[in-house]
DNA sequence: GTTCTAACGGGACCGTGGTTCCGTTAAGGT
DNA sequence: ACCTTAACGGAACCACGGTCCCGTTAGAAC
């Protein structure tokens, strides 16, 4: 998300496809979305990042993300057309940069990994700046909020092995949901982030972690 | 927060005091805070929640408020300003409405009607519009975020009685955090509403109120 | 290399969200 | 009951976010 140059392959083109399948209309960039339009996507993806996370969604102007992306305001109108749309598709470019997770092949240790990971991002004052206004947004927008949801189901089956690993050791009960848990150990954190307030420091993270861990090993995720 | 009439005699006057607190600036309504004021206040903050429980945050316009309000749209933007000026506003009010916890003697029992009212609380249409909506316009102002979490602190000691009557009991380990322990129980439904989109049924509140009761037996929440 | 046209970009344009002005209404103190 | 002035409200006003028009640039196909 921060340095890469010009002109990454893109493979997913940058779908804005308007909601009421219009018949016969053709979203822009669809159907020439190699050089140009692929660095456009990315510099105005990238600007939008920056500029959430500096000023928040409701200080979204796609006149500034233009400016900053050193591109036309009308390309920018043109193809992402509101601020949901756009941020609905940065999260979709979000979904692709997926880290692999840590695999100790401890249950602790990895519930902890994943809470930490957590933790620091969203205190991250650019990273924890950026996820509070994607949320924000789509609070506003069912279409962002599609996305944001794909985002995170991405995330959550990214570390659900870990789960289904220590299921198969025999240390959590047969059953378990898996990816329930990994949403345990988040949902502290977000909490914090979004609700009350409370510091998102490690101690947070470790005991989001262990709650989860206990709460599975008491049976309390199984279906 | 649905059918009262005219002139409740709001205890707090209703404050939007500025920020950088310019020497002898005197926020209206202040002065004469009873009477007109007073009612002015009660139909803007109504109108306010239905607004954003309709069109959402980012389609919060004040004047859309004043006309809901029957009110001049001078008054709104003079006494709020902007959105989540009035938001905030809103969110002191709204702490204000504090409903008393179920007391049933049982730990479970009540941590599970917890999670049951919060979760068909963001489940409702009206009410689950507008927290999304309060929360959304808590990402982007700092004031507003701070009124949140008065309410969302209000709100959890309200709740946290239940835990330490059954620490007292034995039930739990000496040293639990019970305010955590409440958290805890809300933390995975607002995950569900905010991030995920997960269904917020009976199943996900039973779930989480259960979670949090084994991990709190387990000891997670101990200081 | 040439052609065709998708996609970009500058600048003029326009509607509306927000401010200002000033007259009117009604708290609150005596 | 009277007076002072805080607070409200209508209407004109203004600025800027978003659209439109049209000429320019550069993918993609041959």
């Amino acid at each position: 998300m921060a340095s890469e140059g010009v002109g990454r392959p893109s493979s997913e083109p940058g779908r804005v496809e308007s909601s009421s399948v219009e018949p016969g209309r053709v979203e822009p960039g669809s159907v020439r979305p190699g050089g140009r339009t692929a660095r456009v996507r990315e510099s105005v993806l990238r600007a939008a990042g920056d500029a959430l996370a500096e000023h928040g969604f409701d200080r979204l102007d796609l006149a500034d993300v233009a400016r900053r992306a050193e591109v036309g305001k009308t390309t920018v109108y043109r193809r992402w057309s509101t601020p949901t749309g756009l941020i609905a598709d940065l999260l979709d470019d979000m979904a692709e940069q997926s880290s692999p997770r840590t695999a100790t092949g401890s249950l602790t240790e990895d519930l902890r990994a994943n809470a930490r990971l957590v933790a620091t991002t969203l205190s991250d004052p650019r990273q924890g700046a950026l996820f509070r206004s994607v949320i924000a947004a789509a609070t506003c927008d069912p279409r962002t909020a599609e996305a944001l949801h794909r985002f995170y189901a991405i995330r959550i089956k990214e570390w659900s092995g870990c789960v289904t690993e220590a299921v198969e050791r025999g240390e959590l009960p047969a059953g378990t949901d898996a990816d329930e848990v990994i949403r345990a150990v988040s949902a502290p954190l977000y909490y914090r982030l979004l609700a009350s307030g409370d510091p998102l420091d490690e101690a947070a993270a470790d005991r989001a972690a262990g709650a989860a861990e206990a709460a599975a090993r008491a049976g309390a995720y199984v279906n």
